[in-house]
DNA sequence: TCTAATTTTTAGTTTTGTCTAAAAAAATAT
DNA sequence: ATATTTTTTTAGACAAAACTAAAAATTAGA
């Protein structure tokens, strides 16, 4: 049985490959708010328990089996947050932090029964695909939205990083999952996007471009 | 913030309270499965925190502070089991251990949500009462079956040691809570009883009598 | 290429929560 | 009333998961 705190490193290295190729000890601890040392020790530790190919002072990759126990814990993260939203109408911006809790819970008959009652969902608050049992997971072929260029259209089904205020701002402009975005303007000085959403025209910051995901049709 | 084995502590002492009066550092010991000297360090951690009352030697007591705080963590639990069996269909014998980890998910808005959810239930599924939020809680007037004599009746509402091979046992049965139950007779020998529920004739050994408990109109 | 900076690992410490074994106190029995 | 048994506490050890400081390896710069 795995620690919260080994569950908790799984994921991270998994976020962690899906961005870069080979996972420094570094950025683990940047991601997880940790000293280099605390992860060196977690490494050594999964290289052990066959989670992780290992070896000192090149980077890590997960195995097989590191990679199916770190999906089945992101499958609860984000059936919990479903559920959050779905069920006890929580906001998109509070679950996060009380799945990184609930993601933790033993049970495979538990996650199966929520899986159920949600009704299957394919996809978490956040856009992010649920994986399934099995530890399929689908690949998702989005853009952020900072690659558009003017004129380019898309349909929003994500958010890269989902900071509760980010999540918060996209609330109070009413934008949401789903809507179309069409780009009318970029400006050259910093950046900024003027878009049009809803028959709406709304200026992003450059950063905000940078997280939000889009499908587009090309 | 206190952690999951504190909380585990601290529920113990609570329920041992309701039994006997005095709580013996070994009785509580008994009840977690662990070691009397593990047991008085954590009495001596609690009353710094002004937990209990604790007097090397003699027994301990909750002070109003520690009791209140094991009703808000048996309020999750009993909210959280009634989760389990009214809408993921557990059975009544499978959700206490999940709900011992459900239990300790920090978040007062998501336990206030889920009480919500389930429309403010007054019992959890083996019939014990759920605190509210401010402490307080009902007072039930319960007989063991093995208290009553030959020829009365009670309605099933609750059951003591909820043991699954006990919950197990009574689902096979088809008895239930709420079920009315009239004393037959009572066997001299080894006290075993029969009872009529659904007019059907059941046979209960002195051992599930102990542990079945009733109103009756006295 | 060789030195300097950065990254990673090692060594040793801390906290929490458990344990065993031994000492001390309390309860029980003769 | 005293001796024996039982309960509780103390003392010391251990594992997990974090830390700091120092050493070693790698990477980057001149
Ligand atoms: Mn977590
Ligand atoms: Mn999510
Ligand atoms: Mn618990
Ligand atoms: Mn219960």
């Amino acid at each position: 049985m795995n620690s919260q705190s080994e569950e908790d490193y799984l994921k991270a290295l998994y976020h962690l490959e899906m961005d870069f190729d080979a996972v420094s000890t570094s950025s683990i601890a940047e991601y997880l708010n940790m000293k280099p040392s605390s992860v060196t020790d977690m490494l050594k530790k999964f290289a052990e328990k066959k989670f992780i190919n290992y070896q000192k002072y090149k980077g890590t990759s997960l195995t097989k089996k590191g990679k199916l126990t770190a999906l089945s814990i992101i499958r609860k993260h984000r059936l919990w947050e479903t559920f959050l939203v779905e069920k006890l109408s929580f906001g998109w911006d509070q679950v996060h932090i009380i799945a990184e809790q609930l993601e933790h819970i033993k049970s495979e008959e538990l996650i199966e029964k929520l899986d159920n009652f949600l009704d299957n969902p394919k996809y978490d608050p956040h856009g992010d695909p649920i994986p399934c049992k099995d530890g399929n997971i689908e690949e998702m072929n989005q853009k952020l939205l900072v690659e558009l260029k003017t004129s380019q259209k898309g349909i929003i089904t994500g958010v890269k990083k989902g900071t509760a205020s980010l999540l918060n701002y996209l609330d109070k402009e009413k934008v949401k999952l789903g809507d179309s975005v069409k780009v009318i303007e970029i400006l050259e000085f910093d950046g900024t996007y003027i878009v049009e959403i809803n028959k709406r025209k709304l200026t992003f910051s450059e950063k905000i471009c940078q997280n939000l995901l889009l499908e587009t049709n090309d």
